[in-house]
DNA sequence: GGCCTTAAGTTAACGCCGTCAACATTTGAA
DNA sequence: TTCAAATGTTGACGGCGTTAACTTAAGGCC
């Protein structure tokens, strides 16, 4: 018998039916719509039980973002293994990137919400979001000398992420070409502009 | 008698004591703390009053958010009034920018914010912060030829403001020389780059 | 100056939220 | 078999956004 039976009173697996239930939620209807009680009465329990397993909305919102990031890493892990050119490489990640964001819009806003708190008080959140962001920082490594990988790296995931957040908040006016194309140029000239000389 | 003076009864500037409140809260204890009941409450008014002024929560967030556009605004015209060399303005406005989301960090993310809903339910909203754009777009159009202005624009506003919100939410590991150095050389590597042939 | 419409306040209530204390049930190990 | 711990339940608290019904003050009109 599976751990997430259900035996009647006993849930069986009710961690794990929270995180689906606050994911389901909050990809189907939004962040306002993710609160603890909707996600107990999702997963078919009490409104005072989610805190047998979770010490506040925020552990359970955090185990949320913790998700995205491995979700975000493995979708960034498939394009990295298929693109051996360095420069490929490193403008496929942004774009993964950017595409990540607009097709989980509620689920991106909450892994860089502040609501989240402090990272430390979330290590395996802090693990998944570095383990992600390693991957672009290694993506760089093979582009710029060492004396600028840390100001490189930290652009680079500038203009991805800025530009995820601002398609997802509709203040870009997009040109003709829509926004693919607009994804694709602007990482694609970010990334031209990292060489040391053209 | 100014307009602002308090009659007893009636206030005589409700509308703007409350955006003054909600400011204030929101600079000094955080969105969390941003309640229109707290507001109201700072204000001195009862908790419904504010319904005479605004026909809900997200029209006073609206209005905040509004007030820290033209604020962002100001700020970046002083930069561009006194920065002729084209490079060097459209460096010293991405730093502005950064700036500006560090030193006020929850109306940063309130401007930012998906709850205050679409841009077309506060005409207001929408022109201060299109003002504020239109600036880092004029400096932009120094820079490159009009067949790239738009993704360069996009660019641009990318790379500050995702600089800003990864900062804001302490995801940059800050190099040796500290914030203001990576600010500057991320703007100033990016300007770079914007170049048609270097 | 008195009247009366209306803008701008008030109080009281509704349902929802996060959270907690007290209690109930099930499980598994001694 | 017994009993402690883990995992559920109910019911309550205060705070929130919002609304309805009521009250007060201001200002134009005769």
């Amino acid at each position: 018998m599976s751990p997430s039976q259900s035996t009647g009173y006993h849930h069986g697996n009710l961690r794990t039916a929270l995180i689906d239930a606050a994911t389901e939620l909050l990809g189907r209807e939004g962040n306002a719509a993710l609160t603890l009680r909707a996600a107990a009465r999702v997963a078919g329990v009490s409104q005072a039980a989610p805190y047998k397993h979770f010490s506040d909305k925020r552990a359970l919102l955090a185990a949320v973002a913790e998700r995205g990031y491995t979700e975000l890493h493995h979708r960034c892990e498939l394009v990295a293994g298929t693109t051996r050119e360095p420069h490929t490489r490193l403008q496929r990640l942004g774009e993964a990137y950017v595409r990540f964001a607009l097709e989980n819009p509620a689920l991106f806003r909450l892994m860089f919400s502040a609501e989240l708190g402090s990272m430390a008080d979330h290590p395996g959140l802090a693990a998944a979001a570095a383990r992600a962001h390693g991957l672009m920082e290694d993506a760089v490594r093979q582009l710029v000398p060492p004396s600028t990988l840390e100001t490189a790296c930290a652009g680079t995931w500038s203009v991805v992420h800025g530009l995820a957040c601002l398609l997802l908040e509709g203040r870009i006016r997009l040109p003709t070409g829509g926004e693919s194309q607009l994804i694709h140029q602007v990482t694609a000239s970010f990334v031209d502009g990292l060489m040391p000389d053209a």
